[in-house]
DNA sequence: AATCCATTGTCCATAATGTGGACAATAACC
DNA sequence: GGTTATTGTCCACATTATGGACAATGGATT
């Protein structure tokens, strides 16, 4: 029953962990960092954190082995440690076993790349990709790819699938984080505004240069978005009427994954 | 108060971090509880924390989605979000695919189980498992499995591995974890000083009754020890003769990812 | 249903922990 | 060699996190 997605709402957060709540923090941002990880410049631009405390605990979390610093770069990245960790739990989410089926025959019928994201906190993760046909793809976002929720087509999708105070907050938690993407808090609101009436999310601009993004929610029994589904193709080819067409088969995907996952 | 509970002493280690190293330390006793978790009690009883501390951190956690509860039970246990996190990390680490042909091939000629089993911390992980073609099998230790370091052969070959003064170290810090796998730390030394002297670890009372399991271990270029090497199998499959066999074998083996990762 | 016992959950006064401003040390430029 | 950008360290101090004590919950047992 309980497929494992972030907690909502928490009635009252409790107290006396800031620094665990801040280390852990910190480890999602350089999640986002992937594999390169980041220097503490942006690690700490993506915080509301002192220098010093950023320091500190990076540097706490890279002797418990949670971290490792490039030796090049000097970039903090994910260490070892995290994977291990990771070895006790099943290898396979029920999410991703329900959508396996389902993305492979929509990426085949579609042709482009589909992507089935997650929310994790405040991110959005990339959790599964498919590759189409159609000679161009849209290749640029791997599995593994963490953005903060509101940058990418998935994360507008499921702040839209949120209810509007939740998505607020979220959108100003992450305002420190927009500007390495190039946007901001108005421009995410009213993109999750659109995403709300239209049913689905669009991004016109994606991250990438001439190509457009299309996103649908995948909700769980309780009404919260579990993850979405995206695809992702070189503007050209997501002209209006194929987009309506698009629109229509990752909505029929999303349901069918739904009704898997309850 | 004292309470001197993480210490991963390192060099120097740093101060201003006591919450977070005892955040960490509970993921990893968790992570040693698998997949199923670990009732808050025994939580408690592998640490020398209080009660009270442990129950806060768990709950922090649990908000933050790197532990979760089971329904039905109420163990804790490793949340979703930590193989979220370990997604930022490529798939496969460089020992695992420097052994990869290794344990194959050795566990074919061996015809026993071949564990490949790392450090990590202050336990053993096992990383890797070849089943041989013998009928009979040992597999209760699965991939993923965690214990304290000195419960089992390849915790006592790596500890063997190491420099005296830091398995010393260990095998106290380790001391509340021993008593739920039936032994303590005198009988850990001792086998450490037996596997130095020999030059691989045994077991003849495997933690599976009627096993017996061998180690040798395998050290990185800088002479730290960076896994074991194990073969498992029911007791009279290991009789002397055997055994001399086998440990040649393994030992060859453990040379080859040896080289294969400096 | 009433009693026990084991385990889990919560409170809060208090000490120890973690904080961040200020300064120091490098590294990266030119 | 100077200048800037980034990373590293220190320490007085307020806040956080601690754990003893008490409360609640959930099985057993009679």
């Amino acid at each position: 029953m309980d497929n494992g997605l972030p907690t909502t709402l928490d009635p009252e957060p409790r107290q006396g962990a800031q620094a665990i709540r801040r280390a852990l923090f910190l480890l999602r941002v350089l999640a986002a960092g992937g594999e390169s990880g980041l220097p503490l410049k942006e690690v700490v631009q993506a915080t509301r954190l002192s220098r010093p405390t950023v320091h500190r605990i990076l540097h706490v979390l890279m002797e418990e082995g949670l971290v490792e610093r490039h030796e090049r770069s000097g970039r903090y990245a994910i260490g070892t440690q995290v994977p291990e960790l990771a070895l006790a739990r099943p290898s396979r989410s029920p999410l991703l076993a329900a959508a396996d089926d389902i993305l492979r025959e929509t990426s085949q019928r579609v042709g482009d790349t589909l992507f089935l994201t997650v929310r994790t906190g405040n991110d959005t993760l990339c959790v599964d990709r498919r590759i189409g046909s159609y000679p161009i793809q849209v290749l640029s976002i791997a599995v593994g790819a963490r953005r903060p929720l509101g940058v990418s087509s998935a994360g507008v999708a499921i702040l839209a699938a949120l209810p509007a105070q939740e998505s607020r907050r979220i959108a100003a938690t992450n305002e420190p984080r927009f500007a390495g993407y190039r946007t901001d808090r108005q421009t995410v609101l009213s993109e999750i505004t659109d995403a709300r009436r239209r049913g689905y999310g669009v991004r016109e601009v994606g991250l990438v240069q001439g190509t457009k993004s299309i996103s649908t929610w995948i909700k769980t029994a309780d009404g919260d978005p579990a993850a979405a589904l995206t695809i992702s193709a070189v503007r050209t080819r997501l002209g209006p009427r194929r987009e309506q067409e698009v629109v229509e088969t990752l909505l029929k995907a999303a349901y069918e994954v739904e009704q898997k996952i309850r």
